[in-house]
RNA sequence: GUCCCGAUAGCUCAGCAGGAUAGAGCACUUGAUUCCUAAUCAAGAGGUCAUGAGUUCGAAUCUCGUUCGGGACACCA
């Protein structure tokens, strides 16, 4: 729709303008600040700029009204265009808001440790991540989506050896001499009793075990992250192992040394990612031979580079933030062309209830667990309450305010403007099929607006995507049920001489209510 | 010390490449139900947009400084 509008005024004005949403829908639907622009140039007022300019789209389909006011240019739609599109949207549920566009996407998410379950703050990531996916595919883009599996390094050593000293206290029921550092938390006593049954309890006798309880438990918890993602209605295209990626070093390596953005020094290799802002060079082969973490790294993004997408979106922790300058940097000393990344950061997440704030640490067993939270809110309010914030502000929240069934709880109040929509049209004993084609005539103001409100759907799905910034959508839906309660509690629909009118606006709201829940990846209730 | 993010109503947060009178929900006060679910709606009250300067027709929005809060600063992954 406002594509279609932008063209339409562009044809005339012929030169790049804004165009914007007024506060007050009285003005118009559209307006456009460009007089103000104009001004300088044409030396001349820019209310008259203003007035001359809405001489202009008097003849016209599209608008009812093109007027000018206080500098500002405002554009009313006509009914039938907005009819129109409405019949349209109704008849062709599944292509509203798409789109089409040419780009192929790597979406990276989640990618949290195969060394425990998910916590709290990783759904936030795999929630954003997998709605982008969702929007960006509704739109027509061409995604896949990736975890990237740490299955090398010494956390994995760490969980064997976590399992292993768990098993010889709690199965073995002998002393463990533990470290400094392990796996704390339930999971791995039950990962201990389940190793004793899978495999047998001698395997806690020798240290030499330790290896094979490492990859069987990063096995294990893999399949449980998988199982925690599908309880918030997530799966990926493709799983990378990072171990798996291993043999392709050399390979990277020498496509590093070729950038001259490598060098030895202290008998070590680096590169030099200070040149892109990070804080410091970085070591990726140590003096032993072995390559650092951040290797892991550079192999990964050549295999995505050489995979051939037009664009790689990494969703990260906000930890990782001091990452972005050295993978960017290897990404270009590789030859790639690095603003082809995008790196998007989760901010923390801090947990309420009852008031008591929780702060959660992967390592201290201590963590909040996304499965409880679940179990305590459903997927759906999770889903929408990390939906409704931007990624970037630290979120905290109150898991009491999710359980309550009212308008302090902004997915049910959207829930009930949708089964409220069903149940008048059950009421009515009418079906979407009787009404969509039928011509909107007389609208009030209010009818009008509301429809046009609906209608915004595919522009507000459009920008929530461009700009990462999901929350649009997720305000979007709750100011439309808004505008649907408050028409309903103002206008009688069923038995009333407009009843067809309004069911059909009705039915355009609650299509609207629908795919956008559904691009959240929430299915809106019939019935509440 | 360096870097990242933030600071908007009592609380939790929006504010869309600067634009018309600063928004929502919660909480608070008042009102609406013989009629499609009042699980809702309406009205009221509540703000020096942290702070100082700059840019310009115009700043919550852009730039710089300051203050406060959170986080990150491994040859660990």
């Amino acid at each position: 729709m406002k594509k279609k509008i932008f063209d339409t005024i562009k044809n005339e004005l012929k030169r790049d303008f804004v165009l914007e949403k007024p506060k007050d829908l009285s003005f118009g639907h559209y307006a456009t600040p460009v007089a103000f622009s104009l001004a300088k140039e044409l030396r001349k007022s820019p209310i008259l700029i203003a007035q001359e300019l809405a001489q202009k789209y008097t003849k016209n389909d599209i608008f009812q009204e093109v007027t000018a006011l206080k500098g500002y240019l405002n554009f009313k739609l006509s009914n039938g265009f907005l009819d129109e599109y409405s019949s349209w949207a109704l008849t062709h549920e599944d292509e509203f808001a798409s789109d089409k566009h040419d780009e192929k996407i790597l979406l990276e998410y989640v990618s949290a440790n195969p060394t425990g379950p998910l916590h709290i703050g990783h759904a936030r990531g795999a929630v954003i991540g997998d709605t982008l996916c969702r929007l960006g595919r509704h739109l027509g883009y061409d995604i896949d989506s990736e975890y990237y599996v740490n299955d090398a390094g010494n956390q994995i050593r760490l969980l064997g050896l976590s399992i292993y000293l768990s098993g010889i206290e709690n199965v073995l029921k002998e002393k463990a001499d533990w470290p400094e550092e392990y796996y704390r938390g339930e999971y791995i006593v039950d990962l201990a009793k389940k190793a004793a049954n899978d495999f047998d309890e001698n395997i806690f006798k020798d240290e030499k075990n330790i290896e094979i309880l490492s990859d069987w438990g990063k096995d294990m918890m893999l399949s449980l992250i998988e199982e925690n993602l599908r309880q918030i209605g997530i799966e990926f295209d493709n799983f990378v192992s990072e171990k798996s990626l291993y043999g392709k070093w050399d390979e990277s390596f020498a496509k590093l040394q070729k950038s001259d953005k490598t060098y030895k020094k202290d008998e070590k290799v680096w590169i030099r990612s200070s040149d892109f802002g990070d804080e410091k060079d970085r070591v990726v082969v140590r003096d032993d031979g072995r390559a650092t973490y951040l290797a892991g790294d550079i192999i990964y993004h050549d295999n995505k580079y050489q995979r051939g997408y037009d664009r790689y979106i990494n969703i990260w922790g906000a930890d990782h933030h001091g990452y972005i300058a050295r993978v960017k940097a290897a990404i270009n000393f590789l030859g790639y062309d690095e603003s082809k990344l995008e790196v998007i950061l989760a901010q923390m997440v801090s947990l309420l209830k009852g008031g008591e704030p929780f702060k959660m640490s992967k390592r201290s067993g201590n963590f909040i667990l996304m499965s409880d939270v679940v179990q305590e809110i459903g997927k759906d309010a999770l889903r929408f309450i990390f939906l409704s914030k931007k990624a970037d502000t630290h979120l905290e929240f109150d898991v009491d305010v999710l359980k309550k069934q009212d308008s302090s709880n902004p997915i049910f109040y959207i829930n009930y403007a949708h089964a409220r929509v069903n149940q008048i049209f059950q009421k009515s004993g009418k079906k979407i099929e009787d009404i969509r084609d039928i011509e909107l005539k007389d609208l009030t103001p209010n009818a009008k607006n509301l429809l046009f409100n609906a209608l915004l759907l595919p522009e507000v799905v459009e920008d929530a995507f461009q700009s990462r910034q999901i929350q649009r959508l997720s305000d979007y839906l709750v100011s439309l049920a808004s505008s649907l309660h408050k028409f309903y509690n103002e206008n009688r629909v069923v038995g009333s001489e407009n009843e067809d009118t309004y069911l059909k606006i009705f039915a355009t709201v609650a299509l609207s209510i629908r795919v956008g829940l559904k691009l959240m990846g929430i299915e809106a209730k019939d019935k509440m």
